[in-house]
DNA sequence: TGTACATCAGTGAACGCGCGTTCACTGATGTAC
DNA sequence: TGTACATCAGTGAACGCGCGTTCACTGATGTAC
């Protein structure tokens, strides 16, 4: 059809982006190419322009996702925080939130991803792992702000790991029993919520300041 | 070929725990159900004796592994104690090894099937939803006696389902990465058994008694 | 207890279907002169 | 700047294959008499 270079270019991502959506929804296994292309906008011919096999398509979008998952959890960070807020304690009230659990297809990639990153390619596992390095490492400069006092910062990263371990078990816990009993579901947000809170002990040390 | 009623039962109950370790391995998507008949030990046209659809099988696996998981659980509790150890202790200790990390396909069903129950039928996922009520009441109890001085029931019941959380949360983002950084995974165990132990006190309310 | 027959778990071939992938073709984009 | 041609992202049909499911058939089990 004819199609300048940096259209391509946006096509490609636009594949990516869709396939993120229904790869989180279904699984890879749970979609098929047709499928991938219609939702972007194309017929299915057209795939191997962009990418090799369908388990590149798999490695680019881990890579997509868990880089944009950096940069909204720095961007969120980032932000200008209320008078007697903390940044950790938002983060647990977005990240355990009943919004955030029910949006699989935009919330964060990790929790909606790492099941299925086992069964990938060697090369999304790997981009992956390199995500997550990343967002640990992010999470270890937010503990150790929080914690103010000190403590070494092997010790902020252990809590770091923790903490996100944490998160991420609670929404996949949460998003496996939503349909079939909402109540447990919304139980387990806010179990791990209100067990968070207290064990990084935000309430103490993120008074007003 | 002619199989007493008692030797059909014991086939369906091969098909089902064939299927649990091929499930959990490569997903339900990820098997067919010629390779499930053939681990089993059978031919793919005899699937239909005992499952009225794959759906239906996916629900009897749930069924059987949340119930097995449930009662290794209780077994595991009620084991006898080291002296100067403590269950809660024994329960991290286990569940957050490499070894339990690495045996994906008998380890816990929670971990091992949570992430797929969203895909899967109403029937499994109300299965897993009961065993997952069980499992959390199971470890309340845990929980409670390790609190010896008191506290709450209700308190804790969050605590265990924080406690439960981040320990699949810990075990399946270890799992995650474990091919591509073995490093990283066995860090996040690490980080998590600690924190876990320091955050329910098990040292300290633990002691010798 | 022995005989005749219904049951039904098993086999293995077949069904239509959607999968991932390939291919011939189109035509605007981008380049060479 | 204008013309001629190569490039390559797109289309849509086709490929072989394995999927979930169905079916006719087998023969030991289990039941009726």
């Amino acid at each position: 059809m004819g199609v300048s270079k940096q259209q391509a270019a946006e096509n490609r991502l636009a594949i990516i982006a869709a396939s993120e959506k229904l790869f989180r929804e279904h699984g890879i296994d749970g979609v098929g190419l047709s499928a991938l292309m219609k939702a972007a906008g194309f017929t299915q011919g057209g795939f191997y322009n962009h990418f090799e096999s369908k388990e590149a398509l798999a490695a680019a979008v881990v890579a997509t996702a868990m880089d944009k998952a950096n940069h909204d959890l720095k961007d969120a960070i980032a932000a200008p925080i209320a008078v007697g807020g903390n940044r950790l304690r938002r983060q647990v009230d977005f990240y355990l939130s009943g919004t955030h659990c029910s949006d699989i297809e935009q919330g964060c990639a990790v929790a909606g991803l790492t099941a299925d990153v086992r069964r990938l390619g060697h090369e999304a596992q790997a981009n992956f792992a390199t995500g997550l390095q990343e967002m640990i490492e992010t999470l270890t400069g937010l503990v150790a702000e929080q914690r103010a006092d000190g403590g070494d910062s092997q010790d902020a990263r252990r809590e770091a790991i923790a903490f996100y371990s944490e998160m991420v078990g609670a929404l996949i816990l949460s998003r496996a029993v939503a349909g079939a009993n909402p109540g447990l579901g919304q139980e387990i947000l806010n179990a791990s919520r209100q067990m968070l809170l207290r064990d990084f002990a935000l309430e103490v040390t993120g008074g007003t300041r």
